[in-house]
DNA sequence: TTGTAAGCGTTATCAG
DNA sequence: CTGATAACGCTTACAA
C-alpha cells in the first residue's frame, strides 16, 4: 500500500530538474528555444523516469493538431479492403502522410440510413480524405467546421482534390474498340445492389434510372458511348466491384445468341471476373473475344490485360501531401491517363 | 468586423439553453441521466448551432479512451498493402473494432536503426495490435505502460494474442509431401534482405545464420522437415515476401541439373511467384512440380494451389475483440489450421 | 434529474 | 534562453 501510481508527465519531468513544464515541452517540440544541454538532460530524464514523449490527448486539445489523415471508406471497411484499388489509394496516401510525421486512421462511412455516425464524427483528426461521393455528407460538413481539411479523389468546388479524366479514360477505350471494328459491346458497371444482374441497352438516363452511378462511372460510360456511334452498348450490372461480381454479369451477356465482341469492365477487379467467365466458356480473351479493364492493377496487367492505366499510388501520395501540407501550392489537379494495350483485345472476329 | 469566430463548444450549447455543461455531456455519453426531453432539446440546438459532437481530443485527455485500435506495420507501410495476409487480417480487425465503435490506426513500425520514433509513442491508442516480432520493442515498451493493451499474432508470456500453430501448419505440408512420394524439395522464404537469392541446403542453424527469420517461418520449416526425414531439403531466400519474388527465387532452384520435385513457400505469395517460374518453364504445377503455399489466400486457391488454410480474417476480427474488450474471457488464442489439397500438388515425377 | 468545481497534459502568450 | 499563467473541451466526483 501506499503505491503511488501516478502517470508520468511532463510535470513529473520538470519536478524533478527543476526546471519549468514550458521547458520541458520546449524540449520536444521547439528544440531551438533551448539549450541543446538542458535538451539532453531532460530528454535523458524522461527516459530514466520512462516518460515516452507528449501526450498526443493534452497536444491535441492544446494545439489542435493531431497529425492524423483520416481516410473515409464508403460501405463496409471490406469492401476497401477487397479492392486492389482502394488497397494501392492507401498505400500512396499513407506513404505520403508518413512524411510529415503523420498516420493514418480508416474510418468507415456510415450507411446512408444512419442516423448521425458519432464514429466519423467525432474522430480526432488533422484532414480527411474522401472517395467517391456518398450519399450523406452531413459528417464531412460537420468536420469541414470543426476546421479539418477535407481532399476528394473528385472534383468539388469548395474542396481540394486529386483526380483523373474519367470521360477521356472512357473514350480512350471507345477509340481503340471503335479501331478493332468492334459493333457490339457490353459493359458491366458495379452497382452496389443486392438484386440480381440486370442486363439493358445503354442510354445515359436509363443508366441513371437502374443505379445511382457516381460520376466516375457515369462519365467513363459517357465517354465510351461518344467514340462508338452507332454501335450496340449494353450496360450488364455487377453486384459489387468484386471478381465473383464481374464473372457473373459476364456470364448474364455472353450466355445468349450474339454475344458482344467486346466488354468493357468499368474497373480492372470486374474485368478479371470476366476474364474467368470468358475462360469458362472456351473464348480466348483477345481472340474469341475483347476485354477492357480500367485502373490497369498488377493482377490484369499480368495477365494481359488492356486497361486504362492511372498512377493510382501517386494519387494517394498526392492526396497525402495536399492533406497534410496546408501550403502545397497546386490544390486542384487532374492526373493523366494512358490506355495500355494488351493481349486482351483485338479485332472483333467477324461471323 | 467584430465578427466573433468561437468554436462550437458543449459550453456555447450550455450557455444557449441555460443548462449545465455537465447536462450538455451526459446528453451525449449517458443518456440515462436526463429526461429524455432535455437530450432531444440539447439535440436539436446542437445541430442548429452546428455542433458535431463531443470533441475527441476533450474526451481523450479526460477520460483517457481514444475509441482507437492501431496497427502496427513492419516495415513500410507499402509492404502490408502488397500483402493479400495483411490486407485480410486489417479487414476482420477493422469489422470487429467497428462493432466498438471504434476506428483502425495505421502505424509504421520505425525501422530498426531509427532512434525513437515519436509517431508510434505519441498515438492516441486504447489498443495496439502487434504483427510479427520486430527487433526494437521498446515503443510497445513505451505503449504498454501508458496503458495501452498489446494484442499479437505470435505467443507472448505478457501480452494477448491470437495465433495458429505453424509447426502443426509445417508438418501437414510435410506429410502430405512424403506421401506424394517427394524426396528433393525446395522451400521458399522471404529473406527481408537486398542480397541476391541465396539456396543452400537445409539445417536449423544454417536458416537462422542466413537470416533472422521470424518465429512462423522457423517454425513452419521445422514442421515440414519433421515429417521429411531423410528427404534433400534446400532453401532459396526470396528478397522479401512479394510475387516476384518468389518468381526470381524459384528460378534460382529450378534452373539446374536435380530440379526439386516439389516446392513449398513459406506464404502464398511467394508461390503464387513459384507458379509463375514454374509456368513459365513449361512445367505444369502438379504435374511436373508440385507446388504448396500457406494461408490459402483467394487469388492461390482460385489457380488451384494446395495450401495449409488458417480463417484470417476471423484472426483479424478476433484479435480486434481482445483489443478493444479488456473483458472478453479468452485472451490467448491458437486457431485451426487445414491442408486444402488441391491441383498443384501430385506424385513425385519418376525420373 | 441537474449543477458545481476540479483537473486531465499540453502548448501559447507574454514577461523576465 | 527560461518561466509563470492561462486556457484548450471535456468528464467525473460530489453536491443539491
Amino acid at each position: 500500500m501506499g503505491e503511488k501510481l501516478t502517470a508520468v508527465t511532463m510535470k513529473t519531468l520538470a519536478n524533478k530538474l527543476g526546471v519549468s513544464v514550458t521547458t520541458v515541452s520546449n524540449a520536444y517540440s521547439k528544440p531551438d528555444r533551448l539549450s541543446s544541454e538542458l535538451r539532453d538532460q531532460i530528454l535523458a530524464t524522461a527516459k530514466d523516469l520512462g516518460y515516452c514523449g507528449p501526450s498526443a490527448a493534452g497536444r491535441a486539445l492544446r494545439s489542435g493538431k493531431t497529425d492524423v489523415c483520416g481516410f473515409l471508406f464508403r460501405g463496409g471497411i471490406s469492401s476497401a479492403f477487397s479492392d486492389p484499388y482502394s488497397i494501392m489509394l492507401l498505400a500512396g496516401l499513407s506513404e505520403a502522410v508518413e512524411v510529415y510525421g503523420a498516420s493514418v486512421l480508416l474510418l468507415r462511412a456510415p450507411a446512408a440510413d444512419e442516423e448521425d455516425n458519432q464514429v466519423v464524427r467525432r474522430a480526432a483528426i488533422d484532414a480527411l480524405v474522401v472517395g467517391p461521393t456518398y450519399g450523406q455528407e452531413s459528417e464531412i460538413e460537420a468536420l469541414r467546421q470543426r476546421g479539418v481539411r477535407i481532399v476528394r479523389t473528385e472534383p468539388s468546388p469548395e474542396d481540394d482534390w486529386v483526380t483523373i479524366n474519367d470521360a477521356k479514360a472512357g473514350r480512350l477505350v471507345g477509340k481503340h474498340l471503335a479501331q478493332l471494328g468492334h459493333h457490339r459491346i457490353a459493359v458491366i458497371a458495379p452497382a452496389d445492389t443486392d438484386e440480381d444482374v440486370d442486363v439493358f441497352d445503354y442510354s445515359p438516363d436509363r443508366l441513371d434510372s437502374r443505379i445511382t452511378p457516381q460520376p466516375w462511372e457515369t462519365e467513363r460510360v459517357r465517354g465510351l458511348w461518344e467514340k462508338l456511334p452507332g454501335a450496340h452498348l449494353q450496360v450488364a450490372l455487377a453486384r459489387d466491384c468484386t471478381r465473383q461480381a464481374g464473372r457473373e454479369a459476364a456470364a448474364a451477356v455472353l450466355d445468349v445468341q450474339d454475344r458482344p465482341t467486346a466488354i468493357v469492365a468499368l474497373s480492372d477487379v470486374l474485368a478479371l471476373g470476366v476474364w474467368d467467365a470468358a475462360s469458362e466458356r472456351g473464348l480466348t480473351p483477345g481472340r474469341d473475344i475483347s476485354i477492357v479493364g480500367f485502373d490497369d492493377i498488377p493482377d490484369a496487367a499480368f495477365l494481359g490485360m488492356t486497361s486504362v492505366h492511372q498512377p493510382i499510388t501517386d494519387k494517394g501520395r498526392l492526396i497525402g501531401r495536399l492533406a497534410m501540407d496546408p501550403d502545397y501550392p497546386q490544390r486542384q489537379i487532374t492526373l493523366p491517363v494512358e490506355l495500355i494495350v494488351r493481349s486482351s483485345t483485338g479485332p472483333a472476329p467477324k461471323n
